[in-house]
DNA sequence: ACATTACATTCCCATATAGGAATATGTCAA
DNA sequence: TTGACATATTCCTATATGGGAATGTAATGT
């Protein structure tokens, strides 16, 4: 099996950086397509094909304005995205937390001997 | 040029949904390459093959004990991640706003006619 | 030394891009 | 109608998968 297509969901589409730039570029307000064409310096083709994307996952709406279609960020479909990565917070708090334990004990002990900073541990890290 | 490789960033890494599911179940822990194959019910070679995406991109860490090899997730490196989604926080919440304003505006108005829901609108939505 | 365990890597292949070029579609203006 | 403008789509192609099967490799037990 290939990767999954970009449009399988919003995890998928946000990773191309392109899309990224294009869903802050529209987060504050709706714009023509002509607009991200000229503020990210992209080709239209590339520009049009990126929005079809971001749309069929639902990360853009668009609206039809005489000939110019205005496109704008649905932030909705972005809370998934951070919802997930913010199950992690936990984590990355406690990580934090030993790092500076381990700092503060370092200074009470003195440092460690740098040509050999894996004298104190029992297998070795990655 | 094709698609961005899969260990180009976090974002590339994360858009697979069994490795998602693997930094899930090493969040906790740290856990031997079998655990994972018998927790997620994938082949072993595959399991092998998304850890090595996600090492290349640091979203976990490996350390040897005996013949097996443990894995855990690098939950820092998920930071980046929630940040960008969290930049859209603001204006999901003036979204919701809107949808509740406009919701409270509904009620006193009594409901608008459901054969013809886009009566007030100048432009069509998508 | 040999078999076994625990992982990693390689090979093969169907599939899905992303970008560039060219073209199609839809809207407004004269 | 004709032309200009704003977007979208199609065609083409090099590239990067992810899964399955088979194989490679390092560590341990006997």
């Amino acid at each position: 099996m290939a990767r999954a297509s970009t449009t399988s969901d919003a995890f998928n589409a946000v990773a191309e950086p392109r899309r990224r730039e294009i869903l802050i570029y529209l987060a504050g307000a709706e714009r023509p397509v002509g607009a991200i064409v000229a503020a990210l310096g992209l080709e239209q083709p590339s520009v049009s094909k990126h929005l079809r994307v971001l749309r069929d996952v639902g990360l853009v709406r668009m609206r039809c304005q005489g000939r110019q279609k205005l496109y704008r960020t649905n932030s909705e479909a972005i809370r998934p995205l951070h919802e997930w990565a913010g199950m992690f917070e936990r984590y990355w708090l406690h990580q934090l937390n030993r790092v500076k334990e381990l700092a503060e004990a370092t200074v009470r002990q003195g440092p460690a001997d740098l040509n050999f900073p894996n004298q104190n541990l029992k297998e070795k890290n990655t």
